[in-house]
DNA sequence: GGTAGGATGGGCT
DNA sequence: GCCCATCCTACCC
Protein backbone atom coordinates (compact mmCIF):
# COMPACT_ATOMS: atom_id res chain seq x y z
CA UNK A 1 0.00 0.00 0.00
CA UNK A 2 1.44 3.05 -1.10
CA UNK A 3 0.87 6.68 1.83
CA UNK A 4 2.29 10.52 0.76
CA UNK A 5 5.40 10.98 0.92
CA UNK A 6 7.60 11.07 4.20
CA UNK A 7 7.55 13.46 6.70
CA UNK A 8 10.96 16.03 6.41
CA UNK A 9 13.44 16.76 9.45
CA UNK A 10 11.93 19.93 9.53
CA UNK A 11 8.32 18.65 10.73
CA UNK A 12 10.13 17.30 14.08
CA UNK A 13 11.89 20.82 14.52
CA UNK A 14 9.38 22.64 16.62
CA UNK A 15 7.97 22.12 20.03
CA UNK A 16 6.84 18.53 21.67
CA UNK A 17 2.93 19.57 21.47
CA UNK A 18 2.86 21.34 18.09
CA UNK A 19 4.62 17.71 16.70
CA UNK A 20 2.43 15.88 19.02
CA UNK A 21 -0.72 17.20 17.57
CA UNK A 22 0.38 17.51 14.01
CA UNK A 23 1.58 13.73 13.96
CA UNK A 24 -2.21 12.69 14.55
CA UNK A 25 -3.85 11.26 10.85
CA UNK A 26 -0.16 10.95 9.73
CA UNK A 27 1.04 7.35 9.09
CA UNK A 28 4.29 5.26 11.32
CA UNK A 29 5.86 2.65 8.47
CA UNK A 30 7.88 -0.05 9.64
CA UNK A 31 8.49 -2.05 6.02
CA UNK A 32 5.41 -4.21 5.39
CA UNK A 33 3.38 -3.41 8.05
CA UNK A 34 1.57 0.40 9.16
CA UNK A 35 -0.77 2.32 11.01
CA UNK A 36 -2.14 5.51 11.02
CA UNK A 37 -1.04 7.55 14.29
CA UNK A 38 -4.62 8.56 16.23
CA UNK A 39 -2.79 9.15 19.81
CA UNK A 40 0.19 10.93 21.32
CA UNK A 41 1.46 12.28 23.97
CA UNK A 42 4.16 15.14 24.11
CA UNK A 43 7.24 15.08 26.69
CA UNK A 44 8.85 18.45 27.22
CA UNK A 45 12.88 19.26 27.90
CA UNK A 46 13.64 21.48 30.73
CA UNK A 47 10.90 21.28 33.67
CA UNK A 48 9.23 18.44 32.10
CA UNK A 49 9.32 16.33 35.46
CA UNK A 50 7.38 13.33 33.77
CA UNK A 51 10.30 13.39 30.93
CA UNK A 52 13.20 10.76 30.81
CA UNK A 53 15.16 13.74 29.71
CA UNK A 54 14.43 16.07 33.10
CA UNK A 55 17.58 14.96 34.68
CA UNK A 56 19.82 15.81 31.66
CA UNK A 57 21.71 13.62 29.25
CA UNK A 58 22.45 9.74 30.27
CA UNK A 59 23.12 6.63 28.17
CA UNK A 60 19.97 6.46 27.97
CA UNK A 61 18.44 9.40 27.18
CA UNK A 62 20.69 11.37 25.07
CA UNK A 63 18.94 10.68 21.85
CA UNK A 64 16.43 12.63 23.42
CA UNK A 65 19.28 15.61 23.11
CA UNK A 66 20.28 14.86 19.91
CA UNK A 67 18.27 15.72 16.30
CA UNK A 68 15.14 15.76 15.33
CA UNK A 69 13.58 13.30 13.44
CA UNK A 70 15.15 10.38 15.26
CA UNK A 71 13.74 7.28 17.10
CA UNK A 72 14.01 7.05 21.07
CA UNK A 73 12.79 3.75 21.99
CA UNK A 74 13.22 2.72 25.60
CA UNK A 75 12.84 -0.28 27.23
CA UNK A 76 9.94 -0.66 30.53
CA UNK A 77 8.77 -3.34 33.01
CA UNK A 78 11.32 -5.54 31.91
CA UNK A 79 9.76 -6.55 29.00
CA UNK A 80 8.02 -4.02 27.00
CA UNK A 81 9.32 -1.14 24.35
CA UNK A 82 8.16 2.10 23.69
CA UNK A 83 8.47 4.02 20.38
CA UNK A 84 8.77 8.40 20.67
CA UNK A 85 10.33 10.63 18.23
CA UNK A 86 12.78 13.47 18.44
CA UNK A 87 11.70 16.84 17.98
CA UNK A 88 13.18 20.41 18.34
CA UNK A 89 16.72 21.14 17.43
CA UNK A 90 19.57 19.46 18.28
CA UNK A 91 20.83 20.24 21.97
CA UNK A 92 17.23 20.83 23.32
CA UNK A 93 15.35 18.03 25.11
CA UNK A 94 11.85 17.27 23.57
CA UNK A 95 9.91 14.59 22.12
CA UNK A 96 6.75 12.66 21.53
CA UNK A 97 5.48 9.00 22.54
CA UNK A 98 2.96 7.19 19.60
CA UNK A 99 0.35 5.87 22.08
CA UNK A 100 -1.76 4.11 19.51
CA UNK A 101 -1.91 3.17 15.88
CA UNK A 102 -5.14 2.68 13.42
CA UNK A 103 -3.54 -0.72 11.30
CA UNK A 104 -4.31 0.20 7.94
CA UNK A 105 -1.34 -1.86 5.75
CA UNK A 106 0.58 -5.29 6.85
CA UNK A 107 -2.21 -6.84 8.71
CA UNK A 108 -1.82 -10.24 8.79
CA UNK A 109 1.45 -9.65 10.00
CA UNK A 110 0.27 -7.68 12.78
CA UNK A 111 -2.07 -10.14 13.49
CA UNK A 112 0.67 -12.55 13.91
CA UNK A 113 2.96 -10.77 16.01
CA UNK A 114 -0.61 -9.61 18.57
CA UNK A 115 -1.35 -13.23 19.34
CA UNK A 116 -3.17 -11.53 22.39
CA UNK A 117 -4.98 -9.60 20.21
CA UNK A 118 -8.75 -10.63 19.87
CA UNK A 119 -10.22 -7.73 17.62
CA UNK A 120 -8.01 -5.16 15.63
CA UNK A 121 -8.78 -2.85 17.62
CA UNK A 122 -6.51 -4.18 20.48
CA UNK A 123 -3.76 -4.51 17.86
CA UNK A 124 -2.02 -1.19 18.41
CA UNK A 125 -3.66 0.38 21.13
CA UNK A 126 -1.61 1.34 23.42
CA UNK A 127 2.76 2.21 23.28
CA UNK A 128 4.37 -1.19 23.49
CA UNK A 129 1.04 -3.02 21.93
CA UNK A 130 2.08 -1.01 19.04
CA UNK A 131 5.80 -1.49 18.80
CA UNK A 132 5.09 -5.23 18.59
CA UNK A 133 2.48 -4.91 16.16
CA UNK A 134 5.22 -3.19 13.86
CA UNK A 135 8.10 -5.33 14.78
CA UNK A 136 10.16 -2.05 16.55
CA UNK A 137 12.62 -2.89 19.36
CA UNK A 138 15.52 -0.91 20.93
CA UNK A 139 17.47 -1.90 17.59
CA UNK A 140 15.72 1.29 16.39
CA UNK A 141 16.85 3.64 19.33
CA UNK A 142 18.78 6.65 17.15
CA UNK A 143 17.25 5.56 13.77
CA UNK A 144 16.89 8.21 11.40
CA UNK A 145 12.63 7.97 10.72
CA UNK A 146 13.34 10.74 7.48
CA UNK A 147 14.73 7.47 5.72
CA UNK A 148 15.40 4.03 5.76
CA UNK A 149 12.48 1.32 6.74
CA UNK A 150 11.50 3.00 9.66
CA UNK A 151 9.95 6.28 8.57
CA UNK A 152 6.14 8.50 8.80
CA UNK A 153 4.28 9.43 6.37
CA UNK A 154 1.77 11.89 5.03
CA UNK A 155 -1.84 9.89 4.87
CA UNK A 156 -2.94 9.26 0.99
CA UNK A 157 -5.78 11.44 1.45
CA UNK A 158 -6.44 14.34 4.15
CA UNK A 159 -9.17 13.83 6.80
CA UNK A 160 -10.60 16.11 8.83
CA UNK A 161 -10.93 14.97 12.28
CA UNK A 162 -11.23 16.67 16.17
CA UNK A 163 -7.94 16.70 18.42
CA UNK A 164 -8.86 16.52 21.39
CA UNK A 165 -6.46 16.74 24.62
CA UNK A 166 -6.25 15.22 27.97
CA UNK A 167 -4.01 14.13 30.83
CA UNK A 168 -1.23 12.11 30.04
CA UNK A 169 -1.23 8.19 30.67
CA UNK A 170 0.54 6.29 33.45
CA UNK A 171 2.83 9.04 35.21
CA UNK A 172 3.07 10.66 38.54
CA UNK A 173 4.89 14.13 37.97
CA UNK A 174 2.68 16.93 36.02
CA UNK A 175 -0.04 14.36 35.66
CA UNK A 176 -2.51 17.19 35.56
CA UNK A 177 -0.81 18.78 32.28
CA UNK A 178 -3.19 18.35 28.52
CA UNK A 179 -0.23 16.90 26.64
CA UNK A 180 -2.07 13.47 25.63
CA UNK A 181 -3.74 14.04 22.24
CA UNK A 182 -6.12 11.85 20.07
CA UNK A 183 -8.43 11.92 17.63
CA UNK A 184 -11.62 12.17 18.62
CA UNK A 185 -14.00 9.32 18.45
CA UNK A 186 -11.48 7.01 16.68
CA UNK A 187 -12.16 3.38 18.86
CA UNK A 188 -8.50 2.47 17.98
CA UNK A 189 -7.04 4.66 20.74
CA UNK A 190 -5.77 3.45 23.41
CA UNK A 191 -8.41 2.23 26.14
CA UNK A 192 -7.46 4.53 29.31
CA UNK A 193 -9.12 7.73 29.73
C1' DG B 1 -19.01 -4.76 32.24
C1' DG B 2 -15.04 -4.19 35.74
C1' DT B 3 -10.38 -4.50 38.40
C1' DA B 4 -6.29 -6.69 41.20
C1' DG B 5 -2.09 -8.71 40.80
C1' DG B 6 1.87 -10.53 38.54
C1' DA B 7 5.44 -10.72 34.94
C1' DT B 8 10.27 -9.09 34.46
C1' DG B 9 14.77 -6.30 34.03
C1' DG B 10 17.19 -1.82 33.10
C1' DG B 11 18.17 2.81 34.96
C1' DC B 12 19.44 5.69 38.36
C1' DT B 13 19.75 7.33 43.51
C1' DG C 1 16.87 -1.00 46.29
C1' DC C 2 13.17 1.27 44.27
C1' DC C 3 10.85 3.01 40.44
C1' DC C 4 9.00 2.61 36.28
C1' DA C 5 5.61 6.91 29.74
C1' DT C 6 2.74 -1.45 30.27
C1' DC C 7 0.09 -5.51 29.21
C1' DC C 8 -2.24 -9.79 30.17
C1' DT C 9 -4.77 -13.13 32.84
C1' DA C 10 -7.84 -14.47 36.21
C1' DC C 11 -11.61 -13.56 38.55
C1' DC C 12 -15.81 -11.00 39.87
C1' DC C 13 -19.94 -8.92 38.94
Amino acid sequence: MAFGPILPRSFYCRSAPDVARELLGKVLVHGRAAGIIVESEAYLGAGDQAAHSARGVTPRTGVIFGPPGHAYVYFIYGMYECLNLVCEPAGTAGCVLIRALEPVAGLDLMRSRRPAARKDEEIASGPAKLTLALGITRAHNGADVTRGKLVVREALRPVSFEIEATPRIGISQAAELPLRFLIRGNRFVSGKR
